[in-house]
DNA sequence: CTGAAAGCGCTAACAC
DNA sequence: GTGTTAGCGCTTTCAG
């Protein structure tokens, strides 16, 4: 593979010059240009990355990690920061996890020996010994519903209290009187490594508190898959509760629970209502659609890469970002038959 | 942040000593080797890539290009892709083109910019001039559907010929005598950069050709979503076709067309037989479930990593990778009602 | 076992 | 305008 080198030799000039050419320094003589550019297309030139971060000392890279890109929730942040790191002259770097602790670890590690610029951690899972690496490097960074807002790193809050509490007193008002709310943790991960899902179970709780006639149940079952889970859950449910109204707190689970007890002879909102979380495009598939929680990923990835960049490039201080969410009501919702 | 000097200097030391143990060389002596270890620790050390990468002359990472992160078929790919590659040593970069022959030529670009060891394209879209860079530069390829096989470029060929005359046999058979080929191109493409959906058209023609008695047509339409274009593409069929049996060319594409269809009135499958393409996880959210022609991703994966990795690692020259399909019956598929 | 030193390919002063 | 040259941080002979 041919080199700066080899590009000055063939046009008779010094690697400054090509060098000058290569990153459209307006200072060369349009001829000794040309002669550039010819030497760079017989050799099918192609600077080597590199080097040419070495020698300039920075990257203009962001990494991103997520836990699974399979669910379009991560891929669309990670798809819309993409493009907005591109516009802003940033190359973005991606790991996925699989909700895995060591694989978040060994992504940050690997990230670090790339020397980004910046990084952006959207994880569902999360770990102390992370947060301590990216903080004592002073590596600027955004993370989602991690405590700490310092210097360096910035924190994303989503509104999950908010969009649980809008869901239930939904509910509340349509008549219900007895809900559930339905969580799928991932089978590898230890409890206290979900931060969010806690989360989300402490805003329920907390909804819930605020309607003092309401009856409210929590459960968590797993699968091979979220959509699997959600239809074993909800065999396990209607055995174990009588309830009219369901908060799950992903979308897939619920598309999962609403096949399930159609599959049982239930009838989706007559006798249960079911409201989903995320608002994905899942939601418009289903017979009938699906409620659900919306939490804007073009915000979160808009907001996310703002602030990075903001930290980076003029070394602002880590801000605490609020992202809202909102009900979204569809046909999975509707009044109890007997309330 | 810490350099490999800054190590060997704390450890009293020399770089080549503490490389030795960075690389995990079993040559340094115990007590030295727990020295530098405390060094890389107290400095919080972490090896320069790019540096380490000039240095050795290699990468080891294999890129990947897709268009659509958002589709689960692209993603489940990426995702196997991964898994096996770092099993074996190396790191991949992905990048996403959103259907851009630009940012496919970008993409290419910045790879070998990278040094990537070798790269595999899974683009819809498809463009001669990155043949021509990839190939010129002899740099080990793994395309789709491109006819091209040489020294350095293995073609995977996935068999939507088999897949589509399974679906259209299976109508045929239930007593269908009025079918239709639905696709779904992007609108930001010529027609003419659409190898898989041409090789897809042409592949139904082929097998409706196979049988006399059959009427066919080809529909195509677009919109903001696949979704969405599946929606109103089926009130517009229902006007122009009389038809009883559907085959698209992507699944969530079909499921819109099964909800334009049920919208209208009709029922799926006792008015229309819908088929889609990909076997995506989608299918089974549906009512009723989606029949759809199956392409295993993990075989697609893996037979690409392996065959990228004997193309790098041994020299192997490319070859033609064939990749059957299935056609996996569910509930949209049935009799017509007035054959 | 450990150290010295020559690159890897490029950038960015600083000369000319 | 263009050339010279000193690094950027690491690996890898080759000596000792």
């Amino acid at each position: 593979m041919p080199s700066i080198d080899d590009v000055a030799k063939l046009a008779g000039v010094s690697t400054a010059t090509v060098s000058a050419v290569v990153n459209g320094q307006e200072i060369v003589k349009p001829r000794t240009k040309r002669r550039i550019l010819d030497a760079i297309h017989t050799l099918k030139y192609e600077p080597n990355f590199y080097a040419r971060t070495l020698a300039r000392g920075r990257s203009n890279i962001i990494g991103v990690v997520i836990s699974d890109i399979l669910n379009p929730f991560f891929a669309e942040i990670a798809q819309i920061v993409q493009e907005n790191a591109i516009r802003r002259g940033y190359q973005v770097l991606i790991s996925v996890t699989d909700f895995s602790v060591d694989r978040l670890n060994d992504a940050i590690k690997y990230m670090i020996g790339m020397r980004i610029d910046g990084i952006l951690i959207m994880t569902s899972e999360m770990d102390d010994k992370v947060l301590k690496i990216v903080q004592e490097r002073k590596i600027p960074a955004v993370f989602e519903d991690v405590g700490t807002v310092n210097a360096t790193t910035s924190n994303l809050r989503i509104d999950y209290e908010g969009g649980i509490y809008r869901a239930v007193r939904c509910l509340v008002e349509l008549g219900h009187e007895r809900i559930l709310f339905v969580q799928n943790p991932p089978m590898s991960l230890q409890p206290e490594q979900m931060f969010s899902h806690r989360v989300r179970a402490e805003a329920f709780q907390a909804a819930v508190d605020r309607f003092p006639n309401l009856t409210a149940h929590k459960f968590a079952g797993s699968g091979r898959s979220p959509f699997q889970a959600g239809v074993d859950c909800a065999r396990q449910i209607l055995q174990r509760f009588d309830i009219t109204g369901v908060v799950a707190s992903a979308d897939p689970h619920a598309v999962g629970l609403l096949r399930g007890f159609q599959r049982a002879g239930k009838k989706v909102p007559g006798d249960i209502s079911i409201i989903g979380f995320d608002n994905s495009n899942l939601c418009e598939y289903t017979d009938p659609q699906l409620a659900s929680v919306n939490i804007s990923r073009k915000e979160i990835a808009e907001s996310a890469v703002e602030t990075l960049l903001g930290m980076i490039e003029q070394n602002r201080p880590g801000v605490e970002i609020h992202i809202p969410t909102e009900l979204v009501l569809r046909e999975s919702v509707g009044r109890p038959r007997s309330p």
